[in-house]
DNA sequence: AATACGGGCAACCGCCCGGTG
DNA sequence: CCACCGGGCGGTTGCCCGTAT
């Protein structure tokens, strides 16, 4: 993190300058930048991000004001801490993707690469170092009998939230590396779902309950998503997906009972209120919808049992990945 | 109470890729 | 074919804050 720039002031008196690319701010954004873009954004959509920043009168390059949208002030976002389902999910793509954030993003729904990146990497692959260490035997603890096979070693290893034990983790992000594991079977193709009774996260027996992918800005009721022409949109939302329709997994235990929403966020993302902020968006997003959806046809373990399918030097991210999307996971279907 | 330290995370950097003229 | 530009992405930096000493 980056301390604004002193001359934020200075930098409002240049606004007019249209030959100032010198004078880009840097540095964490003020609430007044914020309120810029997003108003900016819901109002005339995405376009190109070098317009979007001259003609909401920002002091930022285009770069910066995307990051600054798609990380931070996107209303579809989910803030907050990760669920036990979200990190073994994160951890699941992981084993499948590698350090493809944007990909692992774009199937946790509200949340951001640079997000799950971080997780990642305060948090998740501290867990796996401690683990891989405290795996070792006390008596070859010596780095000389490291094994062979670390895969192996770490498999039955840190699953947040369950006791499943059948997922491999990865410090290694090798696709190849991954693809052959893959190849033996080595993982639990539905690590977060009970096989037996078919458990997805807040629901059970087959059906689950989810939350369409839908939000509310102020209290209006109906989907936002930006449409064809770029336009943010709220009301009229777009149905794909499981029997024709979005829905975004209840990942996490929303409340209901804040729907104040400010409309000022105090700026300051280390006070709990600024995160409220944007929690109270959540709280409104995710409130008033609690779908239940039947799970059917999950083609669980099909790709794997075909071993001929994949071959290490064929190895096909997409034909990987339809397993994890749609038969898998089918309440990401939405995302893709 | 003061200081040191480490974690978490927003934001920047630099590279790559695709589109366009 | 080439240069330029904008957007996307992964890696990295650096600051704030909580905790330990």
């Amino acid at each position: 993190m980056r301390k604004p720039e002193p001359s934020a002031a200075a930098a409002k008196s240049n606004n007019n300058n249209s030959n100032n690319t010198s004078k880009l701010r840097k540095g964490l954004w003020s609430p007044e930048e914020d309120d810029k873009l997003m108003s900016y954004m819901i109002n005339n959509g995405q376009g190109c991000w070098s317009d979007v920043a001259r003609n909401a009168g920002l002091q930022r390059c285009g770069k910066s004001c995307r990051l600054r949208w798609i990380n931070y002030l996107r209303p579809d976002l989910k803030r907050g801490a990760f669920s036990p389902q979200e990190e073994e999910l994160i951890i699941h793509l992981h084993s499948l993707l590698g350090n493809r954030w944007s990909q692992i993003a774009a199937r946790l729904p509200g949340r951001t690469d640079n997000e799950i990146k971080n997780f990642w990497n305060s948090t998740i692959k501290k867990r796996l170092k401690n683990l891989s260490s405290s795996n070792a035997s006390p008596n070859t603890s010596d780095s000389s009998s490291e094994p062979k096979d670390h895969h192996a070693m770490l498999a039955g290893g840190f699953i947040p939230g369950q006791e499943h034990g059948m997922m491999p983790l990865y410090m290694d992000s090798s696709p190849s590396l991954m693809q052959s594991t893959v190849l033996n079977h080595m993982f639990d193709p539905l690590p977060m779902l009970d096989h037996a009774g078919l458990t997805l996260p807040g629901g059970a027996g087959g059906y689950y309950n989810a939350t369409p992918c839908t939000t509310q800005i102020n209290g209006v009721g109906g989907d936002c998503c930006f449409g064809d022409n770029g336009v943010f949109e709220v009301g009229g939302g777009v149905d794909i997906g499981v029997e024709g329709e979005i829905f975004v997994p209840a990942l996490e235990c929303v409340s209901t009972e804040n729907q104040n929403l400010k409309t000022e966020p105090i700026y300051d993302h280390r006070n709990t209120t600024h995160n409220n902020y944007y929690n109270n968006i959540n709280s409104i997003t995710n409130t008033n919808y609690n779908n239940n959806i039947k799970v059917e046809n999950i083609g669980v373990g099909n790709y794997y049992d075909d071993q001929e399918e994949l071959t290490m030097g064929e190895w096909d991210l997409e034909d990987l990945m339809k397993d994890v999307s749609s038969a898998s996971f089918p309440f990401l279907d939405y995302q893709s």
